[in-house]
DNA sequence: AACATGTGTAAGTATTTACTTGCAAAGATA
DNA sequence: TATCTTTGCAAGTAAATACTTACACATGTT
């Protein structure tokens, strides 16, 4: 009987929730299902969250403090307004590739229930993003550098497409999908749109 | 009692879901919630369908062979690929605003189980969009109104962003998203982006 | 009228779900 | 050593799920 505190476990638990989404799809992540992934019995899971919409929170909150904060720093660093646009879409794909369970479940958790908690969760993830893009882009117009006659929150608008389309060839087309340059062909695209004819 | 023909019946239940899906989330569709919103007995339901696997199925290649029908014809219409564009991408923003939950179904079913069929025509959908738009501006570079420094696949791929944005948004932000012009405000920044400088 | 067929329901079924209970024992503290 | 807290498990629970069965009756056809 191997005895890990609650804290070693409710990383676990979460890890396995990402994995079972990612491998098994979102239906299969059952208590039962993922205590045996865990290797533990499914009343210990109990032990050490309160419910099952417990971990899914637990996940997303890792979320907002982990990935939101993360290109916060992005967005409000001192570089030029280019290559703040350029680390804050590469570095949201690199997270989305690397953490391909939580992408369905923002996903899909926003749609499957109506949770009200979950959906203002979700919301802060999302319109962080959005507005982290739409400043960048507002700081390039002001600085002189990209043209002012393009609106920011359309541009953040079409950029945030990029991340959730990546979600959405991930989950159809699984390992195929080529993630190479992706982020560079994307940022490409977007700084001929932002530069003056 | 009140009866009706399968085909009917089929049409009520279909739209039913779509009903639940949008106003209570994909948890929601149960048989028994189904029954209820059409007035049947959930015995009637498997009268019309072999199974609830059926009725996504059945809501899915109606999305097939309607919509993505109507996008087909405007991709391979004698208008110039700038209207081509332009229909494109209204016609699909107006199908999701107006079919809520088939945008939700369509999303969450992919990641929610992991069946291949599913999965295959899910894929149909999402890449038919992306071929119609990508010829579209292979034919605008070829015709010499676009440039033709840009790479048709990576302009399909941030015009797919536009209508799985327009999801997330209504997903999240519910009845407060603002369509209007939506679609003209994305058009005039693709316009701008494959415009020659 | 007789019959076949299509549409309906009420009351089941087995299975799965998230979660609980009672108790054992490991590890820390005294 | 004795005690307390934490972590564990086996065996439950009630509720929900998709689906079935047996039978009723409406409708169209002969």
């Amino acid at each position: 009987m191997l005895r890990k505190s609650t804290d070693i476990r409710q990383e676990e638990i979460k890890k396995a929730v990402l994995d079972i989404i990612h491998r098994e799809g979102l239906k299969n992540v059952s208590t039962k299902n993922l205590a045996k992934k865990v290797g533990i019995s499914e009343g210990t899971i109990f032990r050490h969250f309160q419910s099952k919409n417990d971990i899914m929170m637990g996940i997303i909150d890792d979320v907002s403090t982990g990935f939101v904060e993360k290109l916060r720093k992005i967005a409000f660093s001192e570089k030029s307004p280019p290559e703040r646009l350029f680390d804050l879409l590469c570095t949201t794909v690199t997270y989305l590739v690397e953490n391909k369970g939580i992408t369905i479940l923002l996903f899909s958790e926003a749609s499957y229930d109506n949770d009200k908690k979950m959906l203002e969760k979700l919301n802060y993830i999302f319109n962080s993003q959005k507005e982290f893009a739409a400043m960048i882009v507002s700081d390039g117009i002001a600085s002189g550098v990209w043209d002012k006659s393009v609106s920011p929150d359309d541009v953040a608008s079409l950029y945030m497409g990029i991340p959730i389309t990546l979600n959405i060839e991930m989950i159809l087309m699984g390992e195929k999908f080529r993630y190479r340059n992706f982020c560079n062909r994307m940022n490409d695209l977007l700084i001929k749109l932002l530069n003056e004819k």
